[in-house]
DNA sequence: CTATAATCGAAAACGATTTTCAACTAAACA
DNA sequence: TGTTTAGTTGAAAATCGTTTTCGATTATAG
């Protein structure tokens, strides 16, 4: 399970272990979907009862500050933290179940530099994300 | 300009037209960059001094609606608004002088639908920006 | 087992946004 | 051109999400 990991880091920065953030860290870490600060407190207290929300934000700021969660914007809003995918990926997010999906974008490079020559800019970052509908809740 | 046609727009509407929503409308329309609400009233208020921060807020909203700007999510904050471009387009931000540039993007259609096969979603929507450095703030 | 600095949750503070409200005014109509 | 009226205004209050403060608690090193 990947919150083990994320609770070693976590301690290899010197942050000690507490019930309370391991609540939030295994709530962060399984979540298929993005989570705002909120979601994670109504979550994570099935697990901690004691968890106060202060405790959630501070410990999403950690989660952050080492890259195991990333903040994702949406039409919604743009408070919510979903556990981070190694290198440099884009989202795919349902728009009914708010399930994410990690996807490489590496093709994209050359066109974004392209049309950043044809407007006369060095781009140096994008920001990309994909919604729609998954396959559970076509279904439906 | 454009602020003219805004303005009918917004007449045609219903929307009354006082000069604390021309002084918003014409900041918004010639604007390079966007804008933040507090932006916005700092601006218009050279036009039309006794402009309240409360109707910066509310004009925002009708302009929104009518499609004439739209919400530009970056780094420092989610809440600043731009002219909105014709059709579906995409957006270039320098990251020094944050002027916003708009390109077609078209080409990607095709990509976005083939990911959201691979992942058994249906693709219904994308956002995309990059962000870089223009021509004027590279010189520096 | 003890000492101590990190962490905790509750309450207060804060800043951005929204709502309330009485005064004002653009626009329709006489 | 006046009158009427519903839309609009800004100030103040309320609200919401987030951050700071603080005294009590506790994980961890020794």
């Amino acid at each position: 399970m990947s919150s083990e990991n994320w609770l070693v880091k976590l301690r290899s920065q010197g942050y000690r272990l507490t019930d309370a953030r391991r609540a939030v860290v295994e709530t962060m870490a399984q979540s298929p979907r993005a989570l705002t600060p909120a979601d994670v407190h109504d979550l994570a207290k099935e697990q901690y009862p004691a968890l106060g929300l202060v405790t959630v934000y501070r410990t999403l700021e950690k989660l952050e500050e080492l890259h195991l969660v990333q903040r994702v914007h949406q039409e919604q809003g743009c408070n919510a933290y979903l556990a981070h995918a190694d290198g440099h990926q884009h989202l795919l997010i349902c728009e009914s179940c708010k399930k994410a999906v990690y996807f490489e974008g590496d093709d994209l490079d050359d066109f974004f530099s392209d049309v950043g020559k044809k407007h006369n800019f060095t781009v140096k970052d994008h920001w990309l994300q994909l919604f729609g509908i998954c396959e559970d809740c076509e279904k439906e």
